[in-house]
DNA sequence: GTCATCCTTTAACAAATGTTAATGGATTTG
DNA sequence: CAAATCCATTAACATTTGTTAAAGGATGAC
């Protein structure tokens, strides 16, 4: 991935959510570094570290977190063009509380977080594209929260399909029913049960 | 509600979060306009226009939504000397995305939310304290949203217990049913079994 | 104080979801 | 190619949760 294409792939991301000055999407191409994972790595641990900004250029992610009985939940899927959870959402003291894990090869951009919050501060355009970050962010939970609240698991599935139509045949049904909060047992009953 | 006691209250109630100087204390007082609403009262309603950040000085509310099929979801409880979810979390474009509800008589501090931007900006204490607000809301959120999708509802009732004791006693079993995610038929049953 | 209203509990039954175990298909490894 | 492994499905049964309706208790209005 050449200098222009992160340029690009940058813009159009940026675009989607908020658009800024080409002078403000210079500044914020400089700090992108570009990091690459294949199936199945971690490449941020709970406990762990993090201060970094994260824009997903190719393939699938999700977010993930240990039950009480140890198994793993999913609570988010990230796709390509999008952006990760800001860093103050998901860290505490710039320790990670969640684990995120790629689910496909996935190419994405890292940024220092605190130059990043700087650029924030001193532009108001990027400051927009900041707060509707966070804005989607808490949007995409407070919807995920009234579907676990009160729906149940096959309208779960219903709305998962029509927003990750395309995750169902790509990543496994384990990580798919934990984020429906049931399990892969009863997400198999429910896919029989739409198809007829 | 005197000068003095709203100064006290602040200080009590973000000291808690992060602490701050004196003198970035008396520049967000100088924001603070009281508000008190009567128990039902809804104070933010979802669809409508908000510009502004809320401390709890006295009292309980709630954040709640309609479902698809028109029942109040109970998003999140607020308590007295805490912090209402950042205006940036919950809105956009200024209007609302929620409804808020006392509880109980309710005495809230209302803030202008470009003002305390502001101060956010050019305070980094003051951004640290905003920063950490945020922070605990998503965490907040990430929690509950691990107990809906890995605990049954005995014990998330048994969580709900940990976290809020002094609520079960206080506000209606339908409104704390719905933010466990079940009927209050099912509370009723849940607390009887949790008795013996 | 009595009536009306609202909230909680209880009961009986139905539906949804979980648990355990076995089966079958696909993919990888040797 | 065969064996091994992983994943999704299916089945049988248990448990949890929902639905509808009725009853009991508390609170406030008159």
């Amino acid at each position: 991935m050449n200098f222009e294409e992160i340029i690009e792939r940058t813009r159009l991301l940026i675009n989607k959510v908020s658009p800024v000055s080409e002078e403000s999407l210079n500044l914020i191409n400089e700090l992108v570094v570009i990091e690459v994972y294949e199936k199945g790595d971690v490449f941020i641990n709970r406990g762990r570290r993090n201060n970094k900004e994260y824009f997903v250029y190719e393939g699938v992610c999700r977010s993930f977190l240990l039950s009480p009985e140890g198994e793993e939940i999913t609570i988010s899927y990230f796709v390509a063009d999008s952006v990760l959870s800001p860093n103050k959402t998901r860290t505490g003291n710039q320790i990670s509380h969640l684990n995120f894990q790629a689910l496909t090869k996935l190419t994405i951009a890292s940024l220092d977080a605190d130059k990043f919050e700087q650029l924030m501060i001193n532009h108001i355009d990027i400051r927009e594209f900041g707060n509707m970050v966070l804005q989607n962010e808490l949007l995409a939970k407070v919807e995920k929260e009234i579907g676990l609240a009160s729906l149940n698991a096959k309208e779960r599935l219903i709305l998962f399909r029509e927003k990750y139509h395309f995750l169902e045949n790509l990543i496994s049904h384990v990580d798919i029913a934990s984020y429906l909060g049931i399990t892969n047992i009863s997400l198999s009953r429910l896919r029989k049960g739409l198809m007829e």
